[in-house]
RNA sequence: GGGCAGGUACCCAAGUGGACAAAGGGGGCAGACUGUAAAUCUGCUGCCUUAUGGCUUCCAAGGUUCGAAUCCUUGCCUGCCCA
């Protein structure tokens, strides 16, 4: 096993804070001594088991210490994600249901295990000691902290100031997080910054169930591509794991220089002063082509490289369009002489998601058929059986319409 | 349980009987500029058959009115104060 030092060398790497660093070193040294690895557990929302690069800052630091000999638990909260939304608004979130939980589950298998080795991950689902707690056990488990403390959180402080709703089961959250590291009798959890507070729930409550108290351990938080807010699905600034190809390198490149550094450091491993020389673009191409090969193979970065060169540097019709569509004798009016109105031929892509909007993508310049921009909506393509059309529809879509008799 | 204030488009937020598909900001999209960058500037941003056109929107359901996001009633939801 490795000695302590050099654990906590790579422990240690890129984090924001660790409570607390004594408690940790001793960890290890008595996990050394003991010949027991430590138990380290973090855990995820099972309503989004799209995992984009944000959350891949934590579970890279998961397979530091599952590559150092150490127990990796990895939690899925269905039961948490069942009972309501913490963001309040009025969105109400569905309960799921147990199959889509389990097939929820294999998903997120199918994406951690990228980066995590499957044969030492555990699994778990807090639904599996949830479930069981009776009301009793709930109150019990309530009556281990009170509403001042819980309204330090920064959300609910926020939201109670300044006159927002929060619901009393959104306190369950916090707590039943910290539960979970009762029963799990976790050493180590890990979670973003802005986790510090359920993080610490979990000290708590094992203090008052007899365990010594986890050691906790957060994480940056990752942000979007916007360079701004943080990563998340509900912000649509995210790059998903599953991600095509084209999509993830495209995003990637649409990053600003500076929230490329950004990406360097937390995704990588790459020498940041090398980056820092290089030329932007061609840094952030090695970057998003390095992504993409990590969750699709290192193929497919090349492939996502060369595409992008191909449409974008080179402004050059790519192999593989977004759509393809087949127009045949019924969608013209003259069949001596076919021809489709623009506005029709556009919304027929399936790349705009109304025929108003492809009206205002034409009349703003945004689409070009075989090279040639295209400004009059009202305007008729002539359509030529065996010539198709190679359209251009908004900044990054492409689609090829053929006319077949 | 009572009183008060609210619920407007993806989000925030104006509008308090007709000129409202609804100000402004954010976000998004497009154009220019570029390195598909970012920043900046400009435009667009409910839907639909050609549009000086039609249709559906302002929590929900009814009602008043020639006409309602705006007034009335009931319901639902939220916050504050009192119990």
């Amino acid at each position: 096993m490795t000695s302590v030092a050099q654990q906590l060398d790579l422990i240690l790497r890129g984090i924001v804070e660790v409570i607390n660093p004594n408690e940790l070193e001793s960890r290890l040294v008595r996990s050394l001594k003991e010949q027991r690895p430590l138990r380290v557990k973090a855990g995820f929302d099972p309503t989004a088991p799209d995992l984009h690069l944000g959350h891949t800052v934590l579970i890279h630091k998961l397979k530091h210490f599952q590559d150092l000999g150490h127990q990796v638990i990895f939690l899925i909260g269905d039961f948490t994600g069942m009972i309501g939304d913490p963001t309040g608004r009025s969105e109400t979130r569905v309960a799921l249901s147990k199959e889509k939980v389990l097939e929820n589950a294999k998903t997120y298998e199918r994406q951690i295990f990228k980066i995590l080795d499957p044969h030492k991950t555990q699994v778990e689902f807090n639904s599996r000691w949830m479930s069981a707690m009776t009301a009793d056990g709930l109150i019990e488990l309530s009556a281990h902290y009170t509403v001042a403390r819980m309204l330090e959180r920064e959300d609910f402080h926020k939201r109670y100031t300044e006159g927002k709703p929060i619901s009393i089961h959104e306190f369950m959250y916090p707590l039943i997080q910290g539960y979970d590291s009762v029963a799990l009798k976790a050493d180590v959890e890990l979670g973003g910054t802005d986790q510090k507070f359920n993080l610490l729930m979990g000290r708590d409550l094992q203090r008052d169930y007899g365990q010594d108290a986890q050691v906790v351990i957060t994480m940056p938080l990752l942000e979007g591509t916007d360079g701004v807010r943080k990563m998340s699905k509900s912000l649509g600034n995210y790059i998903a794991l599953e991600d095509k190809p084209d999509e993830m390198f495209g995003k990637v490149m649409s990053i600003s220089d500076a929230l490329m550094q950004r990406y360097y450091e937390l995704l990588t491993t790459e020498d940041l002063e090398r980056v820092k020389t290089a030329h932007p673009m061609d840094a952030k191409q090695s970057l998003a082509e390095l992504i993409v090969a990590r969750y699709h193979g290192v193929e497919a970065g090349r492939e996502a490289r060369a595409m992008f060169q191909q449409k974008f540097q080179s402004r050059e019709f790519p192999d593989q369009p977004d759509a393809r569509v087949t127009l045949t004798s019924s969608d013209v009016k003259d069949v001596v002489a076919p021809s489709i109105g623009l506005v029709d031929l556009v919304a027929r892509t399936g790349l705009v998601p109304s025929k108003s909007e492809a009206r205002r993508l034409i009349v703003q310049g945004g689409v070009e058929i075989n090279e040639q921009k295209f400004t009059d909506a009202n305007a008729a393509i002539p359509l030529t059986a065996g010539k198709p059309l190679h359209m251009r529809v908004g900044r990054r879509k492409f689609a090829v319409a053929e006319y077949k008799v």
